[in-house]
DNA sequence: ACCTGAACACCGTTCAAGT
DNA sequence: ACCTGAACACCGTTCAAGT
């Protein structure tokens, strides 16, 4: 069989929800791979346009109307036409964001490093990645002001949480002693809630 | 001359002000240092030990007094105990965050990749930036129930924010076709705005 | 005490040449 | 079209040996 870029894909996605960042080199993909560094050259253009697809994998899950939160829909959801504001926009949009926000850190809190890689794919590439397109949407549905500076101010607490538990996870394992902070998903959720309170005006406090 | 701790630390703070974090490698620096690179290990016990230092250095002139929008302080400020609360807190205190988070960011906001630097020196050595520590103080001084989730909460914003805005700049300068959206420091603020609103509950509006 | 010289084990990227 | 082999120009870190 030929080299495939999703197999390249994969396995880099594998190699960094299993070691890290660190280790996920092009020579190491290579090895991994049983094939010379220069032949990922011909599936992918640089290391960086490698990382975007590991980014768009990340957020697979969440393209669909999947997010936990929610128990069931995305078949037939209403019977008019979607551009129109539902009754019950003001709360229903919060618990939307909230809801998505959520998801989007479920899906990345358990792989190594995932924040910085959806930063370096954010910043190449730019609305590449559908779950935040939703995010901004459903922002600007809500009747944010600005929604894409409100998609930031989310995804920049959604990402530095996660980085942050994930290095304070990475102390403890090497140094034991030092318990400090948690910093787990309750740190989160209470950050959430600040934010949606402030973008929200307390409503559903 | 003798080659000096500071010197090998000032230099890093001009390479990374005026060429960004990819170019600030041992081997530059002992260069630019007219020095052999083994020579940097006497000084300094690894690269990450060493921005450590220059994260310090990029905060240096925020820990006295001075931060911007108070206009003159830190003498003399009070005739009774420091721990009591004073009569003004819920404002003045939600005003001071503001300030010291400001001024953080004025700080970083035009040295390239500040926010990597800052963010390597907080996950490897936590509490050894003062002027972080002072604004979790503030926060606990204007009541904030849980002041160190809040710190993180504002740090991310003010990290979150400096990074997007320098990479939105760098994408400008190669490619300046897509303007997009630009991210600065009415973003920033406008952010920082909500993220109070739902820590004081909307009171200074 | 402080630094040099040289090595070790890596990187990302390119590119002629093969098939 | 797809991959190998080999090179180019780098990294961070260590360490005997010099002074």
């Amino acid at each position: 069989m030929t080299l495939t870029r999703d197999q390249v894909e994969d396995t880099a996605l594998a190699i960094l929800t299993r070691f890290g960042l660190a280790d996920l080199s092009m020579r190491r993909l290579a090895r991994e791979l049983d094939v010379q560094v220069g032949a990922l050259y011909w599936h992918v253009k640089n290391k960086q346009e490698l990382l975007v697809g590991v980014a768009a994998r990340l957020l697979n899950g969440l393209d669909a109307g999947n997010q936990p939160g929610c128990s069931a829909q995305g078949d037939a959801p209403s019977t008019g036409g979607p551009t129109r504001g539902a009754p019950q926009d003001q709360a229903s949009g919060r618990a939307a964001v909230a809801g998505l926000a959520t998801g989007i850190r479920a899906a990345l809190v358990n792989v190594p490093d995932s924040a910085e890689v959806i930063q370096v794919a954010q910043s190449l590439q730019p609305g590449s990645l559908a779950p935040l397109n939703r995010l901004r949407a459903m922002l600007a549905a809500a009747g944010i002001e600005n929604p894409t500076w409100a998609q930031h101010l989310v995804m920049n607490h959604v990402l530095g949480s996660i980085a942050a538990a994930q290095e304070s996870a990475r102390l403890a394992a090497v140094d034991p002693t030092a318990a400090a902070v948690p910093l787990g998903d309750d740190a989160f959720d209470w950050g959430l809630r600040v934010i949606l309170d402030g973008l929200f005006g307390d409503a559903a406090a």
